[in-house]
DNA sequence: ATGCACCCTGTAGCTGCTGCAGGGTCAAGG
DNA sequence: CCTTGACCCTGCAGCAGCTACAGGGTGCAT
């Protein structure tokens, strides 16, 4: 398998899977008579993994350290549970923050009668206290 | 006024200053005879309204657009509305792309019976599908 | 005169990619 | 056999939005 099919098989842009490699998130592949990179279906897996973290907002160092668990296949899956938690509470800060931000948003535009910028409600909510 | 003053009386860190007025988004401050920069009310309220807005997360360019906006006190506010819906539009974006993947997040959580990790419900999640 | 807190410039680093220049490889069509 | 076009290679620069040095200068108190 070429680097293209791996990216087209896993939505992923070909410089992304070189850059992968580059941090060491993908080992190096097999290379073929004319230099190519010539992934086999473990790699598709891992890069599977790896993209599917991602989606779902895990930085590359959790990614990272959910690959190394994930290999160690006798251990307790605590770790992974552990890891994924943080995660969680984090989103649920990110949500917390962006709710309050968007309140605070939409009730200066709801003060903003159009009127010339003089009287602008949100730049007079944007100035200084 | 100091950067170091200017700096605690925003809550910026000096090199965020200098890094505004290097983006252009601060004018040039005069100098002391040592070659500090000295600031005075003027610069203290538009670094006040650039904080207030990047902590409503509105991006470097949203900034520099209503700060340009801003200065035009003859024009209708209309553009400032139109910049902060576009932005509370992206807010609610973001919101609901957390909410989606919260969900997921914690679905998986739920599943992880905290076994061994050849079992563990979150790695098979993120697998090969 | 010495110490310390602060200031200066310039540059490199961070995350997570993305894009480009300038080349090489490979299979198909004329 | 030669060319065309799609793909591949390496290496490096760039994006946002800072942050963190290094290696120096200034200003004030002791």
């Amino acid at each position: 398998m070429k680097i293209g099919e791996l990216a087209r098989a896993t939505s992923t842009k070909v410089e992304t899977i070189r850059f992968y490699e580059r941090i060491g998130l993908l080992p190096e592949p097999a290379r073929t008579d004319g230099n190519y990179r010539d992934y086999g279906p473990d790699q598709l897996a891992r890069l599977s993994f790896v993209r599917r973290a991602r989606d779902l907002g895990f930085t590359l160092d959790q990614v990272r350290e959910l690959l190394s668990l994930a290999d160690d296949r006798d251990r307790s899956c605590k770790a992974v549970d552990v890891v994924a938690r943080e995660h969680l509470a984090q989103v649920d800060q990110k949500i917390a923050d962006l709710r309050s931000l968007r309140k605070e948003l939409s009730g200066m535009i709801d003060q903003c009668g159009q009127g010339a910028i003089s009287e602008c409600r949100i730049i007079e909510a944007l100035g200084p206290s």
